[in-house]
DNA sequence: TCACTGATCGTCT
DNA sequence: GACGATCAGTGAG
């Protein structure tokens, strides 16, 4: 593993595609910090999933509640929710103000602070860190404390710019749904041994 | 590698 | 009173 430690460059708001699709594809490769007591991690984005506005199976498909206030935010807006009362999944609100709309970060690849996701997830080999949507949350000790955090502020969980650009990316239905199950809304670095989901979604 | 199952609890019906 | 944007463990092929 690389310690790019120094050249990790907070991405601005205006950075961000204001269209959920086109920000779940802008992701891939963008990389996910945690700054925490315990050190810096980071993962680099593998895999996305698009929840947009008028879908559902999204959850702000209902209207804004107390739950879900954070993806009717700013785009750059952190959503964390508890999902089957054991894990955490982390969103990017990904529209303006006022519209429910998010991508789902599936799964990355560690680059800086290895040994502290270890130690966070103990029995997980390397490869499984942050590999599922559950695992990259406890990799990064992502919980219901950082939801609503600016990932495009000064936090201890934000955004930075791709390192090197240029991965192909593939698409396929999204996982675990039974709603809107068909929708070709989830976004994945091709060839790499980090993305979840079974194989036939991966060629 | 895939299919299936139990765990576990906040949210919304 | 269900039902999840999941995971780890198990067993079969």
């Amino acid at each position: 593993m690389s310690a790019p430690a120094r050249r990790l460059r907070r991405l601005r708001r205006s950075e961000l595609p204001p269209d959920t699709v086109a920000l779940a594809r802008y992701l891939i490769g963008s990389i996910v910090v945690r700054d925490s007591p315990e050190g810096r991690a980071a993962v680099r984005i593998v895999e996305t999933e698009a929840y947009l506005p008028g879908d559902a199976a999204a959850h702000s498909f209902r209207g804004e509640t107390a739950r879900n206030r954070s993806l009717f935010r700013a785009r750059g807006t952190a959503y964390v929710y508890l999902i089957y009362g054991t894990w955490y999944c982390l969103n990017v609100a990904a529209e303006t103000r006022g519209v429910g709309a998010g991508v789902l970060i599936r799964a990355g690849e560690p680059i800086l602070g290895a040994a502290l996701m270890r130690a966070r997830r103990p029995k997980s080999p390397e490869r499984d860190l942050a590999r599922g949507p559950g695992r990259l949350a406890a990799a990064l000790a992502v919980d219901l404390r950082l939801d609503g955090v600016d990932l495009c502020g000064p936090g201890p969980l934000w955004l930075a710019a791709p390192l090197q650009a240029g991965q192909t990316i593939g698409t396929s239905v999204r996982i675990g749904l039974t709603r809107e199950a068909h929708r070709a809304l989830r976004f994945y670095e091709r060839g790499s041994d980090f993305v979840s989901g079974p194989r036939r979604l991966n060629s």
